[in-house]
This record gives structure tokens, C-alpha cells and sequence, in this order.
DNA sequence: GGTTCGAATTGAGCCACGTCAATGAAACTT
DNA sequence: AAGTTTCATTGACGTGGCTCAATTCGAACC
């Protein structure tokens, strides 16, 4: 079992609301296309940008706790968000990594399902709940993108389950730095993957703890499967031998 | 790691279509509240009668497999099902069941996210995907209702991985009793639940093994804290000890 | 250039749970 | 009612990944 306080990554709450409101214009936004709002047509831009505002959050920093009031839900524009449950005596599970253009703010019983804190610097769009509703019903698409979002979200979800449940260590590094390569590989050719997070977050995003993933790490690379430069850099020399190596366990 | 090929429980293709179409009428179903029909108003409940139709699946018949194009979706009238991903060497992660009122049918690239099994007798309440894509269109409180049931199984899920990731095995039977026992107990001094699946599914479904499972059971039972009076039924004698053990660990 | 401090790595030992194998208890067949 | 099959339980033993405890590495400081 693994507790991880990561104490001074989290920023008081005071700092919580930090705000600087810059002037964003949802019409050249360069996620736009990725995210919810894409399915807002060119007539209703002006309602999307008049409800929209931004935020900017520090690394470390809580964007929301789980079981806070829901008052806004948020879109990332900018760095990566770690989303995540907790026990009672502390275990972590990391539930998902956001990027830009994901959506963020999963809401029970108006409060939030899970926790959010930024990895490192991020920036998001808020809007507040009950906008998001107006919107909702002003503009049909928006929910119609919704569900597919969310219909995505739950198959990964399983897809998740069963890495945790039925996967071994190595089985589960494997399938982690894949689905990153697959998921967010800017350049075509690039045989690389970038892992912002921490050792303590890809442990508990696997159910492991950070000694196994890196000793799992270091076994990949005395294999020659990888390519370590730094922690937070992985490279495939040959992206084939990584694949079959996945299958093979 | 558990393999299950449940063998014989599977039902050959030719089976698997198996339909004895009765007239069941949408305006008097007794699970509707409950299902997404329930935003269907009533102007609209022709249109639902006229494109749902019924079958019946056998204790351990399949009704659909991961993969499958997606020509279906269901709502679960009467009996359990089991879902499920596979690894490619047979290990299975049961992801969740489902009973009367639920839907079925998650669809990634027009084909079934995970494969779906009757557990009992199981009668099904099926249309086909476009169908429901003109239902969506033509009433909009469909997609509403459906986003928030969606909402519902994706902060299901996110527990999940949080007992898959995190939970000793005790933990995780605790928890899948009391969540049983939560979500699916008809009369409310009931301090008993039903457990229509086998061992197999059990494991499967908290990523532990049959054996496991097993000896967690006895455990519990040794220390008086559950009855067994037969392998699918489970009596809490002090529903409070059980709540007080389950925080403990 | 040395100090500090957090994150990552490495080592040694252990244990919760898995594996393998036997037994028990129902339900089904004939 | 004896044989067969399936599922659940129980026992003996092994091990993958966890725990506990050092190092090591780097970046940010004076």
C-alpha cells in the first residue's frame, strides 16, 4: 500500500482561487477543436466566450478536492492535470492525466467524484456549472459532443480496469508509455514519450509502488527496450521490439 | 493471473440470436423509471414501442463479444449480466454488472467496448443503434437522461480503480458487499444480498483469484461477521459491525 | 564549490496473495 | 443410486511486488 502526501506540492487555499484573468479569444482558441466546445457553431461563439474565463495554477497545485461543491467544471488549455481518488489512511489511485483539450469536472450530487491538482504548469478555461447547463440546452451539439466524450472516458476506464486488475508490473509500464506514445505523439516519426509526472504518480495511476515502476524502468532499459536520458523522458530505440515485448507480457 | 473459459457456458453462435419476440408494452414496463426510457415522454412512447423489441438469453449465453460491430443497444429488463474485457492469454477483468433498468451497448468505433454475458436467465429490451441515434435527435431529453447515466457509470468506474489499485483483498469483498447491498436491496431492513455470480466472476470483478475470494468469505465468516447459509446469499447479522470492520481495513 | 532538499534508484528481506493440488458438496444424467 | 460434472472450499507452498532502509542524482541555493 502506498500513502503520498506530496506535502508542499499542495498550495494552500488561499492560492487555490488564484486568478490572473487574461483576455482569450475562444474564436483562434488552438484547443478548440479538441475540446467540448468544438461542437459550438460560429453563431454562438459570442455566448461560449462571454461565460468562459481562465485560470492559471501553479505545479502542485489543487484545482479541486473530491466531494468539493461543483460550482464550475473546466477545459484544459495547457499542461497536464492528475485526477485522483483517496482512502481514508492516504492511499492514492490516479485516475487519469489530462492534456489540453480534455474536460474536467465529473460531478456527483453537484460535488466533484474525484480530486485535481496540477502537474506542472496549467492552464485552464472555467465556465460555471449552471452556464455549462444553459449552454447544454441553448445548443444541442454540445451535449451530443459531451456523451462521446464521456462514452470515450468510460472505455478507457475499463481499459484501466483491466491493466490494474489482470496486468503484472512489467505488463502495466508497458501499456502505460504505449498508450502515451499512441495518445499524445505530436510528430509522426517520433519514437519518444515524455512523462512529466512523477514516479509517485505513475505508481499509484498503476496500482504499484514508485519502487516497482522503477525498477521496472531500469530492467526495460538493461534490456535495451528503452532509452532513459532522464525520468521524465522515455526512448523506444526500436518501436517494434517494444511491441512484441508488450505482448509477449 | 486467472484464466476462465467457462466453457460450456458459452453458447454456440447459432444460439446466440435466439429471440422469441412476446409483446411487451413500453407504457406499462415495469423498469422504465429506471432505465433511459424514463425521458421519453408519453407523445413520444409509440415511437419507443415501435422500434425496441425483446430476447431472452440463457444462463451463460453471450450476448455480445468485445469487438463485435455494434449493430445493438440494450436495456436490461429482468436477470444480471456480467461485462468483460480479455487479455490475449485468457485473463479476464470482469468490469462491471449490470441489472434491470441498466443500459448496455457502450460503442467505440462502432463496435462493443468490452463482451457482455447473461449471468441467470436474462431477458434483454434491444433497438438498433440507428434507431437510437433518431430517438436521441428527435427527443432531446434522451440524450440528457443518457449523459447523466453515463456521468453515474464513469464515477462508478473511477471507484473501481480505486479497489483495483489500492484495496487489500478484504477490503475489496467489504466493499463489493456493502455496494451490493447499497445499490440492489429491494425492502430496507434487508441486512442480506444476493450474489447471482460465481466465484470466478467475483474474482474477476475485484482482481483476486477464486481461492481468494474464497478464504476471504470463510474468513469473514469464522469471525461472524457475514452468514453463509449457501455461496450466492449473504446474511449480515450486525450490519453496523460490518460498516465499523470495512472502514478498519 | 559546497550544502541542502526532494526525487529517483538500488538493495535486502518479507508477506499477501497467487499457484497447484486435493477434497467436498450440489446438481444433472442415465 | 451410482457416475459425471461443475463449483466452492481448503491446504501446502511459492513468488511478485511491497516494506524498510540506504544511497545516488540533480537542481537550486548560498
Amino acid at each position: 500500500m502506498s500513502a503520498n502526501p506530496e506535502k508542499d506540492n499542495r498550495m494552500s487555499e488561499s492560492t487555490k482561487t488564484t486568478q490572473k484573468p487574461r483576455h482569450h479569444r475562444c474564436d483562434t482558441c488552438d484547443v478548440r477543436h479538441k475540446a467540448m466546445c468544438a461542437a459550438v457553431d460560429y453563431e454562438h461563439t459570442d455566448q461560449l466566450q462571454a461565460i468562459v474565463s481562465h485560470r492559471d495554477y501553479a505545479p502542485g497545485q489543487v484545482i479541486f478536492e473530491e466531494g468539493d461543491p461543483a460550482d464550475y467544471v473546466f477545459n484544459v488549455s495547457n499542461g497536464e492535470v492528475r485526477l485522483y481518488k483517496l482512502l481514508p489512511d492516504g492511499r492514492r489511485q490516479v485516475t487519469g492525466f489530462l492534456t489540453s483539450g480534455d474536460f474536467l469536472g465529473l460531478v456527483t450530487d453537484s460535488s466533484y467524484a474525484y480530486g485535481a491538482e496540477a502537474i506542472g504548469q496549467v492552464e485552464l478555461c472555467c465556465m460555471q456549472l449552471g452556464n455549462l447547463e444553459r449552454l447544454l440546452s441553448d445548443i444541442p451539439p454540445v451535449r451530443e459532443r459531451l456523451l462521446d466524450m464521456s462514452r470515450d472516458e468510460l472505455a478507457a476506464a475499463q481499459e484501466q480496469m483491466l491493466l490494474l486488475g489482470r496486468k503484472t508490473a512489467r505488463e502495466k509500464i508497458f501499456s502505460f508509455l504505449l498508450n502515451r506514445h499512441n495518445h499524445l505523439n505530436r510528430t509522426d516519426g517520433d519514437a519518444s514519450v515524455d512523462l512529466p509526472m512523477s514516479r509517485t504518480d505513475i505508481a499509484d495511476y498503476l496500482g504499484l509502488t514508485i519502487e516497482t515502476v522503477s525498477r521496472t524502468f531500469t530492467a526495460l532499459r538493461d534490456e535495451g527496450l528503452i532509452e532513459l536520458p532522464n525520468p521524465h523522458h522515455v526512448i523506444f530505440p526500436d518501436m517494434d521490439a517494444v511491441r512484441d515485448a508488450a505482448e509477449a507480457a
